[in-house]
DNA sequence: ACATCATATAGCTATATTGTTATATAATGA
DNA sequence: TCATTATATAACAATATAGCTATATGATGT
């Protein structure tokens, strides 16, 4: 029940669900994020941080930066595989994330700048 | 958006999780469901709403009592429709979940009496 | 070494959620 | 009609969550 919760929780957020729509188009660092979400750096950090214990999502650093991105199959879990699965479909035409997902085309690591 | 933070957060609690494998088995009125959770009444009343306001349960007065059993494919939207699918599996050997199941077998409407 | 940039963590506030008790509503049966 | 039973709603307390600002950590480049 425990990792079905954390899962479940980690998705039910409009926040973190925008983050893992985001994810589906290529990988991020946080300050990308914070730059289409329009929330705090801290925020997002914190967002991706329980992403990432529910086996939704991966990070590696790259030196000053770290990249997230969607978990691969292996890397999940029984519950977070079945979300990201469905997740490719889901919300696919929602309007506030469409309008993400066309902001996210825009954006450049190089030009956050601590935003 | 709405009916898909509508349906993960009515999935993501554990006491609604419960109540969903123990509609598994079978319908359910408030007071059997109360019994077998020990929790309050009102308690069990307001979970019943949420999953009913996400589409992942119906129900049906009959008489005195009111009658929850998980919704059918067709009362479903997109998004309860496949957390009931996956629920059937997921959470099957969680132990407090079988002790629950064990429980809700010894359980008569007739003999609760608003414990 | 020092300034800068990206990220993480700590601490706080506002809001949401879950539980409770008390009470309202509605059906049943003496 | 009146008491009883089942359920729903209201109001409240305790806890959890999500946002913020401030600050710590760590890498980069001068």
């Amino acid at each position: 029940m425990r990792e079905y919760l954390r899962v479940m929780k980690a998705a039910a957020d409009g926040t973190r669900a925008k983050i893992l729509k985001l994810l589906q188009h290529r990988e991020l660092c946080v300050c990308e994020m914070q730059s289409v979400l329009k929330i705090s750096q801290p925020s997002v950090s914190r967002h991706l941080r329980l992403l990432e214990e529910a086996d939704l999502v991966r990070s590696e650093k790259d030196g000053m930066w770290s990249n997230f991105r969607l978990a691969r199959p292996e890397e999940c879990n029984a519950y977070s595989r079945v979300i990201l699965d469905h997740l490719r479909d889901w919300l696919q035409d929602d309007p506030a994330v469409s309008g993400l997902l066309q902001h996210v085309k825009t954006v450049d690591r190089a030009t956050c700048a601590t935003a």
